[in-house]
RNA sequence: GACUUGGUAGCUCAGCUGGAUAGAGCAUCAGCCUUCUAAGCUGAGGGUCAUUGGUUCGAAUCCAAUCCAGGUCACCA
């Protein structure tokens, strides 16, 4: 239990004593006591005046003389200033906290609860390579794993690619037309470039086609049209012709919108693709020959990719396996009357009643949409590792579809459906706007990640301060800070938020970085080497704390809340902010007091248990968002 | 339009289950390397916490309204 929890309890305990009543921790709130005033926690006296009818300050005074006569050992002293009771903790307090847990590189995390958790990530398509967005993906996923299993949990890191459908088919098309059977090894070029570029390639057609068919629609030439499409065209443009003499322009840019949309499904390059699918679903030979042939190039490149990241899954689902199993309970379902059956032979489910719409869930063909999948997968999970609960890490984006899910899980019946989380993560955006793969303005992961190793490099060259390292040492120092930087600032905001991608701020190295506090942790190191910590140590007589030695023992009291606190919330930048602020901590209190040179042989002993067990938390800490701390840099 | 998320220093972000004078980092300015790694430390300047009203002993935090920005509302994934 935290001392600031053993506190809350002790002063319930006291205020039931002192006027004989029940209290609870809402009664009052306890914080940590602001620097300029003397004290380690304050408990406020305000809210408890109403019911007390005494002043704050008597109050205050009561339970502080109370506090102090019961747990001695706990504290040492007490004011009052404004009706804000200050505590101030005993020293031998914090000498034995650290004496006891200096040492445990575990310390923070919890024993296991024999709860089993699945955290879905990463999910990509198997048309295009990784960017930025995706790198916020994986690292959040694989952190919220790693601060799970610190909580206990049993953790499988799943994921599931996209690998069919009309996107991986526009890469198929494009490939056949212009690639003269091009392959990675033949190009030099990484597989999931390679089929990016034709994506990129086909998008390229896609709006030259469909540009020349705007540019007739704009002269009322519809004679490329027919059916529904010329119809809607029709009603479009009557509907554009109004609104000129209005001139409402969001509306306008809205209908232009839909017109381009029109075109762009009436190319020819879209037929193709399209027809592409039909034959892929048909399992046409040649179709999925190629099919295959450019997903594994695919996977060989993201391979590579995870590897450099550090992304790792226990499981991973492919959607042309799982489509098929999401139909048949949607057939199910539609036995226990939880789906509806239109006249067309659509399927879905009625969600008003929550609050929400109706959803289809399977078209009139009998094909099956994106949620169709989704509820097969949720299902098979459980069924295959009987899992507990089900996070999954997917863009706010899909806020609705996720809730929707949630929603047909539950009526559905499936064990646990209540645990199923969506960990919804903001939008990376560039300080020039938004990444949109259309226009080509994403950053790509593969070039990010060379990036910032190749900074890592320069600045570690220009210091100068590990010219004795082997190549290998020094490749792996320039990835484990280039890495640990990038990691850090995606990681550091919370989760939920929006974030600006910056680029020269990501590649910084100094402040709120990962470097910085991989750089603390070397120090460190570089101590413990020089004066490592003697095994027959005898018990700290004098254990009066320095202002600056205190001030890390509290925040190294802190981890446990902070881990507990980082996996309740989903949320890594809590760690990230911890592991930061232990780190300038301990900073401050490095530059001030020498270690090595301590007063007296006691002093010695105590700073060095102190350096030691910061080292352990700061590398733990990391370890919790997926970074590594060097020995020395 | 409906629903939803956000608006805090020049920039990027904490703080939001109400508490004392609103915090970091970057950037700017001024200091600190013959002693444990200066990727560090110390200090200064920088704020109408979007706006208005309400609740209360006390509001950046809770409530309401307004303004601004993002997202969703597809037989796309």
């Amino acid at each position: 239990m935290s001392i600031a929890n053993t506190i809350q309890k002790n002063v319930i305990t006291a205020l039931s004593a002192l006027h004989q009543q029940n209290f609870t921790e809402k009664d009052f709130q306890i914080n940590q006591t602001k620097p300029e005033f003397e004290g380690d926690y304050t408990i406020v006296m305000f809210s408890l005046v109403k019911s007390l009818r005494q002043s704050p300050d008597a109050i205050g005074n009561q339970l502080g003389e109370y506090l102090l006569n019961t747990y001695p050992a706990l504290f040492s002293k007490f004011n009052i200033i404004k009706g804000f009771l200050n505590l101030s903790v005993t020293d031998t307090f914090w000498t034995d906290l650290l004496q006891k847990n200096y040492g445990n590189s575990c310390f923070g995390k919890k024993e296991k609860n024999g709860k089993k958790v699945m955290v879905e990530y990463s999910s990509p398509n198997t048309n295009k390579p990784l960017h930025l967005g995706h790198l916020r993906n994986n690292f959040l996923g694989w952190s919220v794993a790693e601060i799970y299993k610190a909580n206990g949990y049993d953790v499988i890191k799943s994921c599931i690619v996209n690998d069919r459908g009309i996107h991986i088919c526009k890469s198929m098309i494009a490939w056949q037309k212009y690639a003269n059977g091009a392959t990675p090894q033949s190009t030099g070029i990484k597989g999931d470039h390679l089929v990016g570029d034709y994506y990129v390639k086909f998008e390229g057609d896609l709006k030259a086609q469909s540009q020349i068919l705007i540019n007739k629609i704009n002269l009322a030439d519809l004679c490329d049209f027919s059916g529904p499409a010329l119809e809607k065209l029709d009603k479009l443009l009557i509907a554009l012709t109004k609104l000129d003499e209005i001139k409402d322009e969001e509306k306008i840019a809205k209908l232009h919108d839909e017109i381009k949309e029109i075109a762009r499904n009436n190319t020819s390059v879209m037929a193709e693709a399209k027809q592409m699918l039909l034959d892929w679903e048909e399992g046409k030979p040649e179709v999925i020959e190629l099919w295959k042939k450019m997903n594994g190039w695919v996977y060989e490149g993201f391979d590579v990719t995870y590897k450099r990241i550090g992304s790792d899954f226990d499981k991973i689902y492919y959607e042309s396996n799982t489509y098929l199993l999401g139909k048949y309970i949607v057939q199910q379902g539609l036995d226990k009357k939880v789906f509806f059956k239109k006249e067309d032979g659509s399927i879905w489910i009625d969600l008003t009643a929550d609050g929400l719409d109706e959803k289809l869930v399977q078209r009139k063909d009998g094909t099956s949409v994106y949620i169709t999948q989704d509820i097969g997968l949720a299902l098979q999970k459980y069924e295959e590792y009987k899992i507990d609960s089900s996070i999954y890490v997917i863009g706010n984006e899909q806020n609705y579809h996720m809730k929707v899910l949630q929603l047909i899980c539950q009526k559905l019946g499936m064990p646990n459906a209540e645990n199923i989380a969506h960990l919804s993560y903001g939008m990376v955006e560039l300080t020039t706007g938004k990444m949109k793969s259309r226009e080509g303005t994403v950053v790509d992961a593969d070039d990010l990640v060379d990036e910032m190793i190749a900074t890592s490099q320069k600045h570690t060259e220009e210091l100068g301060k590990v010219k004795d390292f082997t190549p290998e040492e020094l490749k792996d120092l320039y990835d484990t800070i280039g890495l640990g930087a990038m990691k850090f600032y995606l990681l550091r905001v919370d989760p939920k938020k929006t974030m600006v991608f910056n680029p020269e701020e990501s590649i910084d190295f100094h402040g709120f970085t990962g470097p910085f506090v991989q750089y603390t942790h070397a120090r460190i190191k570089s101590i413990l080497r020089k004066e490592p910590l003697s095994n027959n140590q005898q018990p700290l007589a004098n254990s009066n704390l320095l202002k600056l030695e205190k001030e890390v023992i509290v925040m190294l009291e802190q981890y446990p809340d902070a881990i507990e606190q980082a996996c309740s919330e989903h949320n890594p930048s809590v760690i990230a902010m911890y592991v930061f602020n232990l780190a300038k901590t301990f900073n401050s209190f490095y530059t001030e007091h020498s270690i090595a040179n301590a007063e007296t042989a006691d002093k010695k002993q105590l700073r060095l248990q102190l350096a030691v067990m910061t080292a352990n938390a700061l590398k733990s800490g990391m370890e919790l968002l997926g970074i590594r701390v060097p020995e020395r840099m």
